[in-house]
DNA sequence: GTGAAACCTTGATCTCAATCAAGGATTACA
DNA sequence: TGTAATCCTTGATTGAGATCAAGGTTTCAC
């Protein structure tokens, strides 16, 4: 049993029947080189991926600098949501942080699928409910004021992001600099 | 037709038998004064509310300092989600900013609902699609280093915000101080 | 295994938003 | 309509994090 069926029969909990569904149409793996880019800013994204191995950095230029917005890794699904969701051209850019290899599966194919098995749309539903949360605890570490706090928070909620990712993108995550990354991990 | 039937039917786009299905359970209108709460911290937000009348702020604690982090007003659903969602107690309060006028439906009758009826399901599904969209571009605006682009952002986004709401609180909404928002907006 | 690139750390300086303070304008409601 | 409370603005000062700079360390690819 591959990581992609474990993935969806146990960590998701989704029947066998809707995971074959699902699997049969995963497209053939991908592998990207550190600094190979998944999506480019402007390209729509018609994939959804899942990370079999590796990190990914998802960017977004604001005010002419890179500004890590998201990482992925093993066991992740990863993709320009915005783009996904309304195909339109995507304002962020995924890039690999070191060799990574993802499968993906295609817009239409994933949105069919939703139509065709209620159990996959409910999963769906609650996977995005799921990231809206998610979103709505990232706000709070954002609007955190204290650079220590938010170097807190992350730690205590992700703390194997700091085994993964080199501390430079953690701290543009993290809205900061990585000089006051550096002076207040100690 | 009053305001909801008008909001689920034509804004929702959703059809007459699902609709009335939904209004059934809506319950009597509640009024608020200016700072009368509708959610506190520690209580577990049980409905999801409709906006009638009037304006809301949602507050967070974030190292002792009242944060806003969101508005609410007229046409417009507003609840504790991580709560609502979760089941859990707020870590947010609600609160009336003027006096406001709203109707809600329990939690246990919605997700009842969304089970008894798959177009509601969908809507619902569009809704989270659309909030967590939201939520990333807020992740953009609050990433954004220059206070004076911040403002600029929200008032490209959301002008009527700064028709509805005192500046005290879209101050803080945008992580600055009034003073900051008072001297950025010439 | 070795060299080059990427990354991390520490120090010195600077910049810009927070804070503190106070007067004036609006708003709410009795 | 009057009046108190709330809100907005402007000025002066301060401080925390950004920036600039440079040396040392780790990581990666060949």
């Amino acid at each position: 049993m591959d990581a992609l069926t474990r993935y969806l029969e146990q960590q998701l909990q989704l029947p066998q029947e809707e995971a074959h569904a699902l699997l049969r149409h995963w497209q053939k793996p991908k592998t990207l080189k550190r600094g190979g880019f998944l999506t480019r800013q402007g390209q729509v994204e018609n994939h959804l991926y899942y990370i079999q191995e590796g990190t990914m950095g998802i960017f977004y230029d604001i005010e002419e600098n890179e500004q890590v917005v998201g990482f992925g890794y093993a066991d992740t699904l990863i993709c320009s949501f915005p783009s996904f969701i309304r195909n339109y051209p995507s304002d962020y850019y995924i890039q690999a942080l070191s060799t990574t290899e993802l499968i993906g599966i295609a817009r239409s194919d994933f949105y069919r699928l939703l139509g065709e098995y209620s159990r996959i749309e409910h999963l769906w539903l609650q996977m995005l409910e799921e990231a809206l949360l998610g979103r709505i605890e990232r706000e709070i570490d954002l609007l955190t004021v204290s650079p220590r706090e938010r170097i807190q928070r992350l730690l205590n909620r992700s703390p194997h992001i700091f085994q993964l990712i080199p501390n430079k993108y953690i701290a543009s995550y993290l809205r900061m600099t990585p000089e006051t990354l550096s002076r207040n991990m100690k």
